[in-house]
DNA sequence: GACTCGTGGAA
DNA sequence: TTTCCAAGAGT
């Protein structure tokens, strides 16, 4: 992956990381790569107006991610000088960056020495270390503890480590379909050893997309990521032939900062 | 802890 | 066709 490689740097690995929050690794690679060209700095996105970044988005899913990717940048270049912190607390403390995404970037961008813990890596330790197939809804103090255990003394090979679990989830050791054929630690596994017993337990819930406000905002913004100048209601109003949950659409968008209200009943993407 | 927040490809 | 789900964060 691009990111991976050193000249990509801690802004790219910060990038990359955003983009990947929900969204699979074959759908963020051409975007990855635009947005790095345009602003291959935290200070070259503070620069431009946040709609851009919404705009440059693009069909990534989940908007606000660019949103806070903007605001991230400007707080990188107003509080750190133009360069991604390197601590773990004043990564946290940037917009958009939780637990997950501040311990990836001091591990990948740093090298240092932090449990990372990704879907992927616990979908690795309930099979290998806990003999289940899928790992808790939410993460766990007990996922937290065994990932601090698991997690080598030594500084690089932590960092090393913290790569290749995901990794190992990620091409292997994946949701549907694993194939244990390639998996390093097959023998030591507890779920392969247990014979693969099935996810017991309620089903995680679906998300059934079709008909929700999320599908609304999206074809809302949709909309005024193409448009060059501001869109007339009149205009968002095909989009969706609800008008209750239309509105309420357009209004979680202007009040989620993605959409900039207008006088005469027009919107753009937000300019401040 | 429960919910919200997009999108599209694969099973 | 429907379901599942893909390197989470914020409220």
């Amino acid at each position: 992956m691009p990111w991976r490689r050193p000249e990509a740097g801690a802004w790219g690995v910060m990038v990359s990381e955003f983009m990947l929050q929900q969204t699979p690794v074959s759908r963020v690679l051409p975007v990855y790569e635009q947005w790095l060209a345009r602003w291959p700095r935290p200070a070259d996105l503070a620069a431009e107006a946040p709609g851009e970044a919404v705009r440059a988005w693009g069909r990534l899913g989940y908007p606000r991610r660019a949103l806070r990717l903007h605001g991230a940048a400007v707080a990188i270049t107003e509080r750190h000088g133009g360069d991604v912190p390197r601590d773990h607390a004043q990564l946290l403390a940037l917009p958009g960056i939780g637990e997950y995404t501040a311990a990836a970037v001091a591990s990948f961008a740093y090298g240092q020495r932090h449990p990372v813990l990704d879907t992927n890596v616990r979908r690795v330790f309930a099979r290998a270390a806990s003999g289940i197939q899928y790992p808790p809804n939410a993460t766990t103090a007990a996922e937290r503890r065994l990932a601090r255990a698991l997690l080598p003394d030594d500084e690089a090979t932590a960092a090393r480590w913290a790569a290749a679990s995901m990794e190992l989830g990620a091409l292997v050791c994946t949701a549907r379909n694993e194939d244990c054929g390639r998996c390093p630690v097959a023998r030591q596994c507890a779920w392969r050893l247990a014979g693969k017993p099935a996810h017991d337990g309620p089903a995680r819930r679906g998300q059934t997309y079709a008909g929700t406000d999320r599908q609304v905002r999206g074809k809302l913004l949709a909309v005024l990521r193409e448009a060059v100048g501001p869109v007339p209601r009149a205009v968002l109003d095909r989009v969706w032939d609800e008008p209750v949950q239309r509105a309420r659409a357009l209004d979680g968008l202007v009040s989620d900062g993605l959409v900039e209200p207008l006088e005469n009943d027009r919107f753009r993407l937000p300019l401040t």
